[in-house]
DNA sequence: TCTTAAATTTAGACAAGGCTAAAAATAAAA
DNA sequence: TTTTATTTTTAGCCTTGTCTAAATTTAAGA
């Protein structure tokens, strides 16, 4: 059983992992938990005591097997609780975020295994990010970066790189949430800035915009 | 905001307090959080700092009005969330309370608000216990024990006093539920065991558990 | 009322997590 | 290859909540 703070840590340590290859530094771990680095040693070392991350002095850390089982089951939870904040209790999808960040320290497998039948089995979060199975699997999707699409390209919104609450709003504003279909009428090879189409209203939308929508294509 | 220890203080206390009237002692704290009389000394002098409690040396606590309401708070939290497992989860009512007693310590106002909502504003718990509303009111609710009942009188089972898993598990196997009608065909002074009937079922009950259900009567 | 027993509080210590300041190791620049 | 800058670690201290052992107060019995 691990305390809160070594689920957060966990947690924070696999995200880091699955974006920047290789170990994970001190610094980039005190930085997304807001805490000293000192403090990050202090825990790392403690972590790597309980076999769930392997830790060289000075080289970073990285998640063993048991490590990244565990953060992903932290995750899981996350996620599924999110999806019952969105879909049964009808918060938005930008409101809950810190609520799932308390819920998902709840202990309790059945709890877990019984809200996910609740929910129906659901593959992916309200911001589209994939649940991971009981054991710590994720589904490998394949989904692009809007950014990535040229003129004439379309596809349907899959997820959201970002999640924080201005562009969650701002997405709200232009209609655009999971399963939206966007065309990609101009792209400004210059800036990067692209011309779309959602639903009946055609607009711009800058470059940042663009590199933090997944869009799925075929 | 109050700490998970600070919240299980007070909800004991106001357990206490509900049970026995006049001021708790710190030894009777001790034993039903199941820490050291020592330990009860140094946290009750933190919360009467905080305004929760009055603390006299030696002569116990009691709650002032605003740790009375946070307590009941806590309490409301932990009632609607076992609604919840039970009605929507489909948990059995003796398997909810370890899971409650995590989720009523997760902070969110709004999340309360639309639990209550979605569950249908339940006002009691699977164990018929009464859920506090906002501002920590409990509606008075006039039920009495089956102990108190006489030969040919009969109610409606509306609560359980005693909720632990033996008990409860008890009931099931004799089909006894919140809601259930039950007679007293016969009552024994000498030892207070009871003859009941409980649908088509007539069976003998002894003065414990007689003691621990509670009967509308009308 | 005096004495013993029970309840309560104080003092001092500890583990978890975090912080600051200083030391050590690594990386970057001259 | 030195020197400087950055990153990381160590050492020592703090807070929360808990404990044990000892001291103190209250209650009970003779």
């Amino acid at each position: 059983m691990f305390s809160l703070a070594e689920e957060n840590y966990l947690k924070a340590i696999y995200h880091l992992e699955s974006k920047h290859k290789g170990a994970v530094s001190t610094n980039a771990i005190a930085e997304v938990m807001d805490t000293k680095p000192s403090s990050v040693t202090d825990m790392v070392q403690k972590l790597a005591d309980k076999k769930v991350l392997s830790y060289v002095k000075y080289k970073g850390t990285s998640l063993t097997d048991k490590g990244r089982k565990t953060a992903a089951n932290v995750i899981r939870k996350h996620r599924l609780w999110e999806v019952f904040l969105v879909d049964k209790l009808k918060f938005h999808w930008d409101e809950v975020h810190d609520i799932a960040e308390q819920l998902e320290h709840v202990h309790s497998e059945e709890l877990i295994a019984r809200l996910d039948k609740f929910l129906g089995f659901p593959d992916f979060d309200p911001h589209g990010d994939p649940i991971p199975d009981k054991n710590g699997n994720v589904k490998p999707t394949e989904k692009k970066l809007l950014s990535e699409l040229n003129k004439k390209q379309h596809g349907v919104c899959v997820g959201v790189k970002e999640s924080n609450s201005d562009f969650l709003q701002y997405l709200d504003k232009k209609n655009i949430t999971i399963g939206t279909k966007i065309s990609v009428l101009g792209k400004e090879f210059f800036d990067g800035s692209m011309v779309i189409q959602v639903g009946r209203d055609q607009f711009f939308i800058s470059k940042k915009i663009a590199e933090n929508l997944y869009i799925q294509t075929n």
